[in-house]
DNA sequence: CATGTTGGTGTGTATATGCACTTTATTACC
DNA sequence: GGTAATAAAGTGCATATACACACCAACATG
């Protein structure tokens, strides 16, 4: 039986766990794929790109949860290693991002040592339970940032 | 009920979703708390500190969960402002950390309204269910970073 | 047509994160 | 006591995060 945690505490601070489980679980994720030479940022965006081809930044940004501000700089180096291209850059011009033939490829040799990975964390406490978990860590999340 | 998620799809990847959530979880808070000028991964170190006195870099990165150089570098912000004071510092030297009387003061003011806040968070979902959420997650976590 | 409004983008600044590496003090061994 | 090994702390670099702000294009309104 798990013991009950005084939640009033602040070592039960939920903001905290989350920061501190978000950076163990990456941790583990780097060091499995990091011979892809890809970060748990970038492949994220590579594939919400391969799924939404032509998306905007606003959109993207709003897609995968994160500032758009941030995602800007994310891409960089992504467009820099020839994996993205943006087009029709500029202040107040819309912007067309695309996966290039490159981070197709990329992305596509990415996700089968991916998927290994993500079946050795899934395993850790059974795949109905992570989806309970991520359900309702979803449904606090998004009841609280509306 | 839930829809069952595809686990060996991207959009499922555990380590995003761990972000993302980390994310929204830090956005509400520091929405909610910001008046007392304390950043997320501030006020863990500062309960940290008031609990464990004395504490050393690498000692206190290991109860935080966080990189000791990570540490190094949030300390920073902290002893500049005057709520931390790190003695004996210096290379090849142990570090001594311990809250200034300001830094106590500053942390008895953040408690209440981090309470307040936490509470509108555990609400969501129900102590109980963030009690087996949290356990999990961090079983999870341990039985991977080993 | 001038202007003002709005939506989409990029920047400045500050903090966060962690790997590889460096620097220094202490300890171990002879 | 001198030197090697180890432990503790800090730095260089690259990336991540997000608020406040500036910028620009297209469109609306008078």
């Amino acid at each position: 039986m798990a013991k009950k945690r005084e939640m009033a505490s602040m070592e039960n601070c939920v903001c905290f766990n989350m920061r501190r489980f978000s950076r163990a679980f990456a941790h583990f994720f780097v060091s499995e794929l990091q011979h892809h030479g890809l970060l748990p940022t970038q492949t994220p965006i590579l594939a919400a790109l391969a799924a939404k081809p032509d998306a905007n930044m606003a959109e993207l940004s709003d897609w995968l949860g994160m500032d758009r501000t941030t995602l800007v700089r994310n891409l960089h180096p992504l467009e820099r290693d020839g994996l993205v291209k943006a087009s029709g850059k500029g202040r107040g011009n819309r912007v067309s991002l695309k996966l290039t033939t490159k981070g197709q490829s990329t992305l596509g040799e990415f996700v089968p040592d991916w998927q290994k990975t993500q079946r050795k964390v899934v395993e850790t406490l059974g795949e109905a339970r992570w989806n309970e978990i991520l359900d309702d860590l979803e449904r606090a999340a998004s009841s609280l940032n509306k």
